[in-house]
DNA sequence: ACTTTTTTTTAGATTTGTCTAAATTTTAAT
DNA sequence: ATTAAAATTTAGACAAATCTAAAAAAAAGT
């Protein structure tokens, strides 16, 4: 079967809410939409009748098998296409979700296979989010905040939860990009700030707000 | 100003339609996009409203030049998306049309510019068709069918007209594609049939439909 | 010039997705 | 246990894009 666009972001946005939350509320969901919980009641209700989610008036919602493998279609879509604009046309990582936003809406099955080999079958976007496979496995990444890391520990950047032009501007700073070595020094018990040593860079201390947004990987 | 996919449509097409008649028919156009003549109405009052078209009733319309510069570059995404599916993913040229007609509407112009140079400012689409610069000039290929051919001439197969999978199968068989160079041995004058000679290929008639959709310019 | 046919437009409905304002239900607070 | 606040749903409206059927205008035929 085939879905709107509306339809579709509308999925993919419970499937994201739901990586959090269990069941979605309706205002969770306006508010992740920039929509109204009127609006929101509404869509659900088609929703519930394509039998794409579970919904119980008043109750919120989650979404069934069948719409979960729809959202993680979503989602391979919108990460490849976010990994095609990075590392084919050169964006920056902070410009492309947009754009994904709405080249994960073009419903050829044929292009997405294509893309995805020709872009030699990547396993994480430019943000560090593991790419879904055609069956919507999607790989469990183990990985910790910086904050959570012992002293004198090398660790590995694995994604960074928050995506804004900001936070790319203060990684570039540090020279942190997914997949950056770095070894923690020490925690100040202060204000929560981690002094951490990039590579070849001196070492330097990063915010408790910056560091809740950076995750890593051992090894 | 921004556009909506229907827009957008309406607009290309209407550019399309008056490559071949000055003025555009309702019928035509709503023929042209599987729509009804009564939509094509509703849509032209809009359009005109926006100053895109130049529309009095009963009388046909056509675009004036702001609607002609926005067809353009509809066109110029059109055939940039084209000529990635062809070129980078591999799609052969009957396969690329339907998606391409949904990608052209991704509005991020500093998406096109990135494109078009990752693939290397193309002049022409996988058809043979001229993309359209970023000012919306467009080279006019000046081609002839290949019915129109004087015999013993060499001449350079520049695009299709017909863009169907069966014609793609035949001029296959032939070996033909789009910068081919063919040299035209004889034209049969009971069915308009021409013999033709390509590259190193035993010459072989084509049917006169066939040379009919089959345009080439000299040298 | 009149009549018929074709083309185009209007009138009125329908679907999808959205909204505001009011009603209902749930949750939190006293 | 009531009451107040917050969350959710309903009711009703609206814009966009489409349609069918009927009316109007233009073109073609005699
Ligand atoms: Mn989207
Ligand atoms: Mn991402
Ligand atoms: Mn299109
Ligand atoms: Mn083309």
């Amino acid at each position: 079967m085939n879905y709107s666009v509306s339809e579709e972001n509308y999925i993919k946005s419970i499937y994201h809410l739901q990586q959090q939350t269990e069941t979605v509320t309706t205002n969770s969901l306006a508010n992740e939409l920039h929509t109204k919980p009127a609006s929101v009641t509404d869509m659900l209700k088609k929703l519930q009748t394509k039998k794409l989610v579970e919904y119980e008036k008043y109750r919120g919602f989650k979404l069934n098998s069948t719409g979960n493998k729809i959202a993680l279609n979503i989602v391979r879509r919108h990460r490849l296409w976010e990994f095609f604009l990075v590392n084919k046309l050169g964006f920056e990582w902070d410009k492309v979700h947009d754009i994904a936003e709405e080249l994960e809406h073009v419903s050829s099955a044929d292009l997405i296979k294509r893309l995805d080999s020709f872009l030699n079958f990547p396993q994480t976007d430019p943000h560090g989010d593991p790419i879904p496979d055609t069956n919507g496995k999607i790989a469990i990444i183990k990985q910790q905040c910086l904050t959570e890391i012992a002293a004198k520990k090398n660790v590995v950047v694995s994604s960074v939860s928050n995506q804004s032009p900001e936070m790319l501007e203060m990684l570039k700073h540090y020279h942190i990009a997914i997949s950056t070595t770095l070894k923690v020094n020490k925690h100040f018990a202060f204000d929560g700030s981690v002094e951490i040593k990039v590579s070849q860079h001196a070492s330097c201390i990063i915010s408790q707000q910056v560091a809740a947004n950076i995750f890593v990987h051992h090894d």
